[in-house]
DNA sequence: ACTCAGGTATTAC
DNA sequence: GTAATACCTGAG
């Protein structure tokens, strides 16, 4: 396949920091010149921003520019979106200014189950190692500019693969959680192209439950981080979970507050656009 | 050597 | 239903 290039102009809510490094996806690895490089479907993409220009480049299965506009979700009006939630308090408002930049990324579901079950009790180098690993094992190679780089697996190649087999690519104890929901969806026990259908976010979250390695954390980052786009799901992990505490319920132990409360207070305050907020709240204290 | 990290599954009240 | 506990691994 040939290398595409595509350059938009002046595109508010764009910086590359703030998308690939909030926590939504593992695959985005930074470059000398400061562009980032991922794969994606079967996709290469390296991602440049100059000035006011964002350059595009890479080998993309279909059109480039349909590509970029899905993945990026660049129909989405994020300046609208941002000023609703700013207008919530100053809290948000201040999150908000420091993550400006950031897009929920429309990735594969699949891709983006497998990755937050290895998520699971895990440090992020050691994730992302670990996708790396699966992907050069099992995935497919794509040459691009004289790297080898690799598609993230399919459920059919990795059908064959022995919970032995994932134990020495490093995955620990959640080998067996990905042998068992690999076969689970081979089988259609639960059935993604349904789940990608279903208008039902309860519905949706319940399915994937059943998902061996999928708690409740889990489902709600493959709800909001996946192309299911739930933006009203609030993944509520340790620094959520901090951040909540110190803004708004001030416990003395945070770990005493309990899910709920937190979950409660979220869609209170953000209703429909709680997983953004969680984004902008989580990224913020993580790394401001 | 030892702690800790984007939680989940299991077991016990 | 809610609360404790074990769990691979490797980087710091």
């Amino acid at each position: 396949m040939q290398e595409q290039e595509y350059i938009l102009e002046n595109l508010d809510s764009f910086e590359l920091k703030d998308i690939f490094d909030c926590g939504q996806c593992f695959r985005w690895n930074i470059r000398k010149d400061g562009s980032y490089t991922g794969v994606f479907r079967n996709n290469v993409l390296n991602v440049k921003k100059e000035n006011n220009k964002i350059i595009f480049k890479g080998i993309c299965e279909e059109e480039i520019q349909k590509t970029v506009k899905e993945y990026f979700d660049l129909d989405r009006d994020y300046n609208e979106i941002k000023e609703r939630l700013s207008n919530i308090d100053k809290n948000i408002k201040t999150s908000i200014q420091y993550g400006q930049g950031i897009r929920i990324l429309n990735q594969e579901l699949w891709e983006t189950i497998i990755s937050f079950i290895i998520s699971a009790n895990n440090n992020i180098p050691r994730i992302k190692s670990i996708i790396e690993r699966l992907s050069k094992k099992y995935g497919n190679e794509i040459e691009y500019q004289g790297e080898k780089y690799y598609t993230f697996p399919t459920a059919m190649e990795l059908k064959n693969v022995s919970i032995e087999e994932y134990r020495s690519l490093g995955l620990g104890f959640r080998d067996i959680r990905l042998y068992e929901t690999t076969k689970m969806i081979l089988d259609k026990k639960v059935d993604l192209n349904e789940l990608k259908e279903n208008p039902n976010t309860n519905e949706i979250k319940e399915k994937l439950l059943t998902l061996s390695g999928v708690g409740p954390k889990v489902a709600d980052c493959i709800l909001l981080f996946s192309e299911l786009k739930r933006f009203e799901v609030f993944p509520i992990d340790v620094w959520v979970r901090r951040v909540m505490n110190d803004l708004y319920i001030k416990q003395e132990d945070e770990n005493k507050v309990s899910k709920k409360q937190i979950e409660k207070l979220a869609n209170e305050k953000f209703g429909n656009l709680a997983g953004l907020a969680q984004q902008y709240l989580f990224y913020w204290r993580r790394e401001a």
